[in-house]
DNA sequence: ACCTGAACACCGTTCAAGT
DNA sequence: ACCTGAACACCGTTCAAGT
């Protein structure tokens, strides 16, 4: 029986894999602090050595879930120095990483918009886009707005996945299926939407740019 | 004193006014069903008579943010068939809706992703882009990039503007003030880009076109 | 260095009962 | 039609004390 004897211990990195595999398993709502120092045969208060409180915990998980799935080094190597190729496949991998994790996109959002986590996320799309000989202004507006919709993006597709497998969902007005192709695709619309966009603004040398056609 | 006597009677109406007015002046982490019933003078058991449940209520709120400050009707005239001018219109009248009340993107956001309210934001943005004569499908998805854009953009905006006056996020990274004009031109950026796209597209007759400069 | 035990100050929601 | 009162099953966090 677990409960008596000396204490368990454990290190910083012990609590952020736990709480890594509860969040998969269970999902952020089920991610409590409580439940985690359960799974670890401790008591809740025990957590709050290892991290100040949770939001710095789930900024840890945020990191090793951006972290954990790079573009691969193939991919990159076949975009080369082309911009718009490093960029798509940049936003790929990233969406890759969110799916990776149940509520992957939610926990890297939140984390995100509280200014905490490495921001690997932000730099990575930053620069693909900087490849394209953008000043920094540009590189950096443009790559805000790939992880704004890429964030947007991936969690609500994460939040189809929950609702699907309870079977909730299902009297809301557009509700047709919406398979991982679609989802796919309408990723790829958009992430293509920005770079064309970007291409443009490179031709006319103009961001926002106001012309007619 | 209030807390003696006949109990206080109100409308779901009613429930509604008081929570915006907290949402407004203490922010989404004090918005509590018990705070709200303590506002109305009455038990906090007492609200779910008119709403089902918390989402439910927020759901409304969120109906009442977007639709309470609709695009101006000066600028949709101005606009006349132009479907880009629309589409940056809509985009902007939105921004605004979501920053009249604190955390207003974030109130949006989680009710959109739970497929609750009243999806006019989505349709309004859907229906700008339809203009230019693109497919249904490419509108809609036009539309949803847009929307996510949007939506996490003011999030953004809105946690910045939460810390700067708590004066938290002082040691972050990247943390020049950013005032309110640099996030008017981000987020003209952001939508010129998706616009541009799309006038792209339509030229090549190709979403996510894969062209080279 | 790492944890316990106990407490503090909260949450959303349910439900029988009242008027 | 609208509310009370009481309860249920939780939260995150603090802190003195233990080993």
């Amino acid at each position: 029986m677990a409960g008596s004897g000396i204490p368990r211990r454990h290190r910083r990195d012990d609590v952020a894999d736990v709480a890594l595999r509860i969040l998969d398993e269970h999902g952020l709502a089920d991610l409590t602090m409580r439940r985690i120092a359960a799974a670890l045969d401790v008591q809740p208060s025990a957590l709050y050595w290892h991290f100040e409180n949770k939001q710095t915990l789930i900024a840890e998980l945020a990191d090793r879930i951006v972290d954990g799935h790079p573009a691969p080094a193939s991919a990159i190597s076949t975009a080369g120095s082309d911009w718009q190729e490093r960029t798509r496949v940049e936003a790929s991998a990233l969406r890759d990483a969110l799916l990776s994790y149940r509520d992957g996109a939610e926990i890297v959002s939140s984390t995100y918009a509280l200014g905490l986590g490495s921001g690997r996320a932000l730099s990575r799309l930053t620069d693909a886009v900087a490849l394209g000989g953008f000043d920094q202004a540009t590189s950096r507006r443009a790559g805000t707005t790939l992880l704004h919709f890429v964030l947007g993006h991936v969690s609500h597709e994460q939040q189809r996945l929950q609702y699907d497998s309870v079977g909730v969902l299902a009297e809301v007005l557009e509700a047709q299926p919406l398979g991982a192709d679609d989802q796919a695709q309408a990723f790829a619309f958009g992430v293509g939407l920005l770079v064309d966009g970007l291409s443009l603004a490179r031709l006319s040398g103009r961001p926002a740019d106001r012309s007619r056609a």
